[in-house]
DNA sequence: CTTCCTGCAAAAGTTTTGCATTAAC
DNA sequence: GTTAATGCAAAACTTTTGCAGGAAG
């Protein structure tokens, strides 16, 4: 499920709008350089993609549109934060992470494995007090090219 | 799975001097704290029951300790790391994750649930050119304390 | 007596904030 | 016009590092 560009924009907009802020040129550079990568991205690409936006913005505008529920953070082990788009405008996915270079890809599970841990997190919270309200899946290991790589 | 205290210490022992490392005071302190804790803990709580250790050489210690396979550091989405024993001397499990509050707490899943998650994992890794070693799993939501309280 | 560990203080890296200016509505 | 967004610089925070002294084997 990816949206086409205008459909994301469009969506971006609103979502903002609904917190009383506005889709200016930056936002809009961030949602596009998220919007066309296939996998979550650093502040250091971001700032690539975003040209001429300071950093502080940066940081300040992917604030507001996680708040707005149009961008997602997250953390993989490296240290450095990644953003992609929230879920419902990517489609739910999981994450392949490699733990040598930090590199990150998206891929989809199988519908019946999502719904079993969809079921377990159901049970599990109610057992744990919790209201589960999703899921991260993360499978971690060694990308193509650090496969052959020693570790010292 | 929870090792017996001695068991642990006789263990993390054993794994650091095949690092050339010695098992002293401060180390033996925070492998305590983690071996009688049933969740990942952050640096401001080990500090705590460390008594005395310098924050460096708690970040440092526990440097040795997850190179020599004695813990594990996680990032769960607050920005701050927690540490928690290596999966081999606490059985594998995952994580009930607050977004509020930031707690985590340790749960196991089904090992049929798990079988099917490792099945996955090598298929899709094999299709991406990456070995999988192994997966995380975070249910992430509200905590008891945190389910009553507005967001904003 | 050699190697490793410790604490302190300083540095590094990422992320956040204050403030004056500029842009959006 | 009023409110919000931007850039710059400075601050905050977690984590890492340099170095001199101390402990372990």
């Amino acid at each position: 499920m990816r949206l086409a560009p205008d459909e994301l924009h469009r969506t971006a907009d609103e979502r903002l709008r609904r917190d009383g802020q506005r889709y200016t040129a930056g936002r809009r550079a961030l949602v596009q350089a998220l919007g066309s990568s296939d996998r979550p991205v650093t502040m250091a690409e971001l700032l690539d993609c975003a040209d001429g936006l300071a950093q502080s913005s940066a940081y300040r505008n992917l604030a507001v549109l996680e708040e707005a529920g149009v961008v997602h953070r997250l953390l993989t082990g490296d240290d450095t934060a990644r953003y992609e788009l929230a879920e419902d405008l990517t489609g739910h996915h999981h994450h392949l992470v490699c733990t040598r270079c930090g590199a990150v890809l998206d891929v989809e599970v199988p519908a019946e494995l999502e719904a079993a841990i969809g079921r377990l997190a159901a049970s599990i919270g109610s057992e744990a007090g919790f209201r589960v309200d999703g899921h991260r899946l993360d499978l971690v290991g060694r990308c193509g090219g650090c496969r052959a790589v020693a570790d010292a």
